[in-house]
DNA sequence: CTGTATCCCCCTCGATACTG
DNA sequence: CAGTATCGAGGGGGATACAG
């Protein structure tokens, strides 16, 4: 959470074979608090507003679920749609970045199914 | 990162089809900061020894790498097997538990791979 | 070599109040 | 409804010293 680009890059050393990726610029993208709530949301329920967002995540605070969410817009993960309406409306989507983690969110899933047995 | 078990479960509200799994308790488990880095290193590179560890770990120190060790070790996903030799000799393994991540990892990386397009 | 024991900083996160 | 602003607490993480 606190490395910068350059530690990410050395944080594991060498070319090995598979799935080697800088995990500090993972966490970065995806490591908040809520931030994969928000995605599993998103990206499995579809489009939701702001107050759907806060209703449907337990516990987080207005404050937070903003910071997460403009995080995640800066990263391009989600994408904002403001309509000009009173009240007004504000519409929250995954973006095909953000939908592309779909396959690590089913494997992480399975993982968690496989636990509990 | 702070919330308990019933928090966790209430986090995402719900029986959606697919993919819905209490982030807080995975967080939980993979959270720390370096965690997925030793995972990674354990599953893909197989059994280290701790200074290698510390020298394959940019960054982390012995305090850090041992916190996160233990929390690994208490969680299932690592091994440790202590040699009573001079010197001491302790190798840390990724147990099948951790193994079974290895899909994770895999879509992380593909995941992250397409994004440096 | 492989740890433990302290101390402390900083940064995330939370609570609250206010606004267009 | 959908935010912003501010303040403050807590704990994860880092530095250092010491030990088996």
């Amino acid at each position: 959470m606190a490395l910068d680009r350059k530690d990410a890059e050395n944080a594991v050393r060498g070319d090995e074979p598979s799935a080697l990726c800088p995990m500090p610029d993972i966490a970065q993208l995806i490591g908040g608090k809520w931030k994969l709530i928000v995605l599993q949301i998103l990206i499995f329920q579809g489009t939701k507003r702001f107050n759907e967002l806060r209703r449907l995540i337990d516990g987080v605070t207005q404050t937070m679920l903003t910071n997460q969410l403009r995080a995640l817009e800066r990263d391009g993960l989600v994408s904002r749609k403001i309509y000009a309406e009173v009240p007004p409306r504000v519409e929250y989507t995954a973006t095909p970045r953000a939908i592309a983690l779909t396959k690590m969110f089913h494997a992480m899933h399975e993982w968690w199914e496989s636990e509990q047995s």
